[in-house]
DNA sequence: CGAGGCTTCCCCCAATTGAGGGAGGCTCAC
DNA sequence: GTGAGCCTCCCTCAATTGGGGGAAGCCTCG
């Protein structure tokens, strides 16, 4: 596959100062070889294109988005591994990472020798993944997903609207609103609207910025 | 003040990669000299007390807070300048950082000459902080500031309690309850509960971890 | 000492929200 | 083709919420 047996990595990170640091760690390692640096979604799968590498080194919060990045790399180098390294981002983006293919998942504040046994095993084909993660993405998956629908209204929510404007927006009634509103209380286990957009944020169902 | 003119930094970050990046941003240029690193606000204290930094750069996510690092050592370093180096995290943090004596603010993600530049010129006794968050923070000065009872309410809104909850938990009626969150709401420019947990989140008034 | 801010409570009233149903049409998979 | 899930709408009713006031006691700052 690779050329020799060092393992060619592709670092996926819009903050220099970070992938210069994972660079930094990773280059004491002659096993390990940092084949090519990206800052956004369009710039990794051109690198990927350009070294094919065995292991993506993967920020899930970098322009045109992680898991967008995660699909298209699994999609059309099935054989290179990703591996999601972030600070934590809510489940819901962990949780499409993996759905899309990303073998496994660290944390950023890792130590050198917790990032490189990370690399080594997900090359060896194995899952890496922290307990209380894996944990949370089992729940994740149990939970019933939200419709397209529900999502939309829950969304707008967030966006700080009332029943009345979703139901302008969405071009739908109002009592509609209100119906999606019942279930989505029920599956996120919440009483109201706003703690339901509360939940919405922590698990990152949808997003601030 | 240092022994020689080379600038002594102090890094304070709890992710090792980007402390370890940040270093190696810095070590190309023989005039800045890091002295430090520390992970939390204990240790940064710690690093003061024994290396004296000219410039720290700090993180505002750290363990034990790093508005409440700020504050320590700009009381008793006054000769220290601290430099905010973070993504965004809201203008409450910014904001405190500063009424705290941080002299700048720079987002990650920046480049090597800027996160020179920034250093060199704040240990000039320069400011150093990007337009849009300066602008946003004297929007922020301007703000009426939300008194301790209305906050008090405001972050049990955000934990997603009714007013008769919050009047229990604050053991007042549920009237008075009703009048603080009218002058919350028209401090925040809001027109209900969900826009202002949602703007409390989003400004950093109060935090989901 | 007077103005203003904070805390606490009160009134009334309109609007919104949430709960508990039911129901038709639609698509998709088994 | 039948059931499941989704989208849409309907009803009623209770509770919560928000807007408009007012007002008292308290403290602080000028």
């Amino acid at each position: 596959m690779s050329k020799s047996n060092r393992i060619r990595i592709l670092i996926v990170d819009d903050h220099l100062a970070l992938r210069v640091g994972l660079t930094a760690m990773l280059a004491a390692r002659p096993h390990l070889l940092v084949v090519a640096e990206a800052d956004k979604t369009a710039g990794a799968i051109a690198a990927c294109e350009k070294h094919h590498p065995d292991v993506v080194l993967m920020d899930l919060r970098i322009p045109g988005g992680g898991v967008e990045a995660t699909i298209a790399i699994r999609q059309r180098w099935p054989a290179t591994r990703v591996l999601i390294v972030t600070t934590y981002d809510g489940d819901e983006d962990i949780h499409r990472a993996i759905q899309a293919g990303a073998s496994g998942y660290l944390l950023k504040g890792l130590t050198s020798s917790e990032l490189i046994a990370g690399i080594e095993a997900i090359h060896r084909g194995e899952k890496v993944m922290p307990p209380n993660i894996a944990t949370r993405h089992r729940e994740r998956v149990l939970r019933k997903d939200l419709s397209s629908r529900e999502l939309e209204v829950l969304s707008l929510i967030v966006a700080g609207r009332s029943n009345k404007e979703i139901a302008r927006d969405l071009v739908i009634g109002e009592e509609s609103v209100k119906t999606y509103l019942k279930t989505v209380f029920q599956k996120l286990s919440v009483a109201d609207r706003t703690q339901a957009a509360i939940e919405a944020i922590r698990h990152g169902i949808v997003h601030l910025d």
